[in-house]
RNA sequence: GGCGCCAUAGCCAAGUGGUAAGGCAGAGCUCUGCAAAAGCUUUAUGCCCCAGUUCAAAUCUGGGUGGCGCCUCCA
């Protein structure tokens, strides 16, 4: 385990803590995961990338990270989306689970340990609901169940806004049910035609908050350590799930809070009420999965951050400069020369080595991946400058600087290490070919080759040291 | 009305008391048959404005100005 300790931003305290988990090297986590009633945006993608980078960084750092993300497969909007289509929420659940899952693994979300649905955890979800009715936090009316927020002295405590304040900036809700506007739904009745199960209180669904509340504590624990999500969950989401679960349990829910910064639009929020979003789906059909995440971690994860082509255009050609880096010394790993290292290749690997310390450090600073991404350009200059422009670099020592390279992006879920793919032999031919054409200098027949290439998805660019092939 | 966040080059973005990282775009040069990549040089005596604290301020304090968010489904 890194002895380096992370610094965290906690929204309960206001202030960057030190982490500490609750059971040494590991960690329990549990992040806010999508409505599953349509395709994801950009918006929506930033919570999982920032915390699936987390949960990165907490492994390599060490810890085993047990992470849980819910996927929320009952609510008004699925039944209102199901209605519209014609089918069943089930089925609508279904197809957008998959869905997310294949945007998911594009932008390198790594799965996690378990995706728990509302729907499977009913059972959980009720009992729970019970346990609040029975310590006096809830009550029922005519088939709907009520948290009362005022029973719960430190309801407020997350957002940090007194109850009062809630209260009197609260639009007026036109429940008339609920004894207090700030109580929030536990469990809702069955409206006819509606998706419901069995419950002491009749046929009904859970209401949204307390499905986080359920799943965390059946799959981790009374107590976790981090709970993350968007900025917009803060109130009313989060704070709800502490009033439950801290009522419930009778102990602390969460160590620490952490929430991520949005995606704006010409600075406005990106949300789906405003219309001005773009599905993560959409935007992958004209940018790789793999710069969309690159952006995303340009900034740190609690600034705002516009979402434009232009800023997208950018991104792309900053993580291509990286993948040439890349590209260019695995081609000269290949032609280089072994030998013993020389002093000038060991001071190379050690300040290769202080790079990472300052990766590492930056990451600590509460997930600074703006900085850390700088990191890994200074690392790309510092290969360009001493390997790419020299040709006499050990194969063995490039190794090791590429695998820096790999290792520090591997935390960032931005480089992938490709299997190299073994070359087709009729591109082999081509570059056979086109060789002997340069070596007459027959540049009319080695441009038509490399043309060729190119449409065969191959960029071919000449170095000292021969053709260097990359797949376009 | 309550509670917050933000303001750094053409653009993006780190830096929270010690004299402005990094990326994109641009310009010039080098290498080069061309192309691509890369390298070198260049781009903020200044970090929204005003005042203050300090030997020292982008960084701290006070006051402005401008932008955004939450308080209502929302990542």
């Amino acid at each position: 385990m890194s002895e380096s300790k992370l610094v965290l931003y906690n929204t309960l305290t206001r202030k960057k803590e030190e982490f500490h988990s609750i059971e040494p090297g590991k960690v329990k986590m549990y992040s806010c995961g999508p409505t599953v009633y349509n395709f994801f945006h950009i918006g929506n993608a930033r919570p999982f990338i920032i915390f699936d980078t987390l949960r990165r960084y907490l492994e390599y750092k060490g810890y085993t990270v047990d992470f849980v993300q819910n996927f929320t497969d009952v609510d008004d909007k699925m039944i209102r989306k199901a209605k519209e289509l014609g089918i069943t929420v089930k089925e609508l659940a279904e197809q957008f689970i998959a869905e997310y899952f294949v945007d998911a693994k594009g932008l390198g979300i790594r799965k996690a340990t378990v995706h728990p649905q509302a729907t499977e955890n009913i059972d959980a979800i009720i009992a729970l609901v019970q346990t609040l009715i029975d310590k006096g936090y809830a009550y029922e009316v005519d088939g709907d169940v009520y948290y009362s927020a005022k029973r719960f002295k430190e309801y407020g405590k997350l957002s940090h806004q007194p109850l009062e304040d809630l209260e009197s900036g609260a639009r007026i809700d036109v429940n008339e049910d609920k004894a207090d506007p700030m109580d929030f739904a536990l469990w809702k009745k069955q409206k006819p035609g509606e998706i419901a199960w069995e419950s002491p209180w009749g046929m009904g669904r859970p209401g949204w908050h307390i499905e986080c509340s359920a799943m965390a504590n059946k799959y981790l624990g009374k107590t976790i350590d981090i709970h993350s999500g968007g900025q917009d969950l803060v109130f009313p989401h989060h704070e709800n799930e502490i009033a439950q679960s801290e009522a419930a349990n009778g102990c602390t829910f969460a160590n620490y809070w952490v929430h991520n910064g949005y995606i704006n639009v010409d600075n406005r929020k990106m949300s789906k009420s405003l219309g001005n979003f773009f599905t993560v789906r959409d935007v992958a059909k004209e940018f790789d999965y793999d710069v969309i995440r690159f952006f995303m971690l340009s900034a740190h994860y609690r600034s705002p951050i516009n979402f434009s082509k232009d800023l997208m255009e950018s991104a792309k050609a900053g993580l291509e400069r990286i993948h040439n880096c890349l590209d260019a010394m695995a081609f000269l790993k290949k032609s280089g020369k072994d030998h013993a290292e020389t002093a000038k290749e060991q001071a190379l690997l050690q300040e290769v080595q202080a790079y990472r310390e300052k990766f590492i450090a930056a990451m600590d600073d509460d997930l600074n991946t703006a900085d850390a991404i700088s990191v890994i350009f200074e690392l790309v200059s510092l290969a360009n400058k001493n390997i790419t422009a020299q040709s006499d670099t050990a194969p063995a020592v490039i190794e090791k600087v590429c695998n820096t390279i790999y290792e520090l992006g591997g935390v960032l879920g931005i480089l992938k290490k490709e299997a190299e793919d073994q070359i087709p032999s009729e591109v082999q031919t081509l570059l056979t070919q086109r060789a002997a054409a340069r070596s007459n200098k027959d540049w009319a027949t080695s441009d038509a080759l490399r043309d060729q290439l190119r449409e065969m998805g191959y960029l071919v660019k000449d170095t000292p040291q021969g053709q260097q092939l990359s797949k376009a």
